[in-house]
DNA sequence: GTCTATAGAAAGATAGAC
DNA sequence: GTCTATCTTTCTATAGAC
């Protein structure tokens, strides 16, 4: 067998092995991110996560920034609005099923894998031009997946309901995110979804 | 001329002195908070900004958590929005007045007085019982005063339509100051003003 | 590639003088 | 009440062994 010339250290580690690495620190750091906020997550914590330390970090990203800006678009990557809706044309059903998901209390209380548009929405703000780049990415991609499934109508139409779906969704789990009381979150969603909807029908 | 007996410690500096500076201090920190984020912005950086130094901060707040949820509510308290729409009713037109300042660029880059509830979003989900008590209660009094901009109709549906316009006016913010380009940020603005006023009429 | 150890900087909070 | 000085902790990033 030869060996891979292309690999970038020693032995005894594949690059399969890297990569498997660089996979789980990128989803621990994206669930940590989410939770937590950048500044409130340190290095350690997010190596000790994946199951490594901390000297293991710098073989992988350049800096804690790169990861931040790296997690955002694996999450977006990764996530089930990617994976169950992306594709979908013309389907006010789809629409509601994504609705139902996102617009939820599991969703914000981080029960399923949460939307970095919504968790870090204020956190990007105050990060450089290349993570608010990957923000901007990620954001567009959602309001075009929820364009695609609008039922057809005047592009400039579509495009602006779709941007204002897009807010409910992002802004009515940032908000809720934020609230102090269960109830009053549950209520915010639920005029969230509801609104979305109509909006989307009419 | 009686001296103030009540005052906490000696003179040279008057009740009427402390206020002052205390003033600064909320003022200050809502500025700098809402544009960096709780732990970009030093109790180093608010108090020279509000002509002080660091040392005198404790004879004013207990900590920087104190610091944080006294702004938000100061800020709140001292809004654009408190000072001119909060006793208003059943008036469209103060509505689109205040969607017109709210979900502006001057807004979204701080030339006027930033919205805590946008500008500090996943900031304070962050943070913890008592800053997201604040939050909680300043949200509800936006959600209300809307309320009571909307032309009568039933009680459920205008709380509904309420809180999915204070949404669009957080969230439309929110997401439009993590962007990249001016573009896509005003592009986001329109649809979310545009979209809330037909929330309202209709 | 991953580990331990550490350099260097930043920031919250306190102490004591005025 | 406000100041300067400092204690202490935390964290990013680097150095060097394996």
């Amino acid at each position: 067998m030869f060996k891979n010339i292309l690999r970038e250290s020693a032995m005894p580690y594949s690059q399969e092995h890297k990569q498997k690495s660089r996979a789980k620190i990128l989803a621990s750091a994206a669930r940590l991110f989410a939770g937590k906020g950048y500044d409130n997550v340190g290095i350690d914590e997010v190596m000790a996560d994946a199951g490594m330390t901390r000297g293991a970090f710098y073989a992988h990203f350049g800096s804690k920034n790169e990861l931040y800006t790296k997690a955002v678009l694996s999450a977006a990557t990764k996530s089930r609005i990617a994976r169950h809706f992306h594709d979908r044309e013309n389907d006010l059903e789809a629409l509601e099923q994504m609705l139902d998901g996102y617009l939820s209390h599991a969703h914000v209380q981080q029960k399923t894998a949460p939307c970095p548009l919504a968790f870090l929405a204020s956190d990007v703000a105050n990060r450089d031009k290349s993570v608010r780049s990957a923000y901007t990415k990620v954001c567009k991609g959602l309001s075009k997946t929820v364009e695609k499934l609008l039922e057809d109508e005047s592009n400039e139409t579509a495009k602006e309901k779709a941007l204002a779906i897009t807010t409910l969704m992002v802004g009515g789990v940032a908000i809720g995110r934020a609230l102090n009381d269960r109830k009053s979150a549950d209520t915010l969603l639920d005029a969230c979804r509801k609104t979305a909807m109509s909006l989307a029908v009419s």
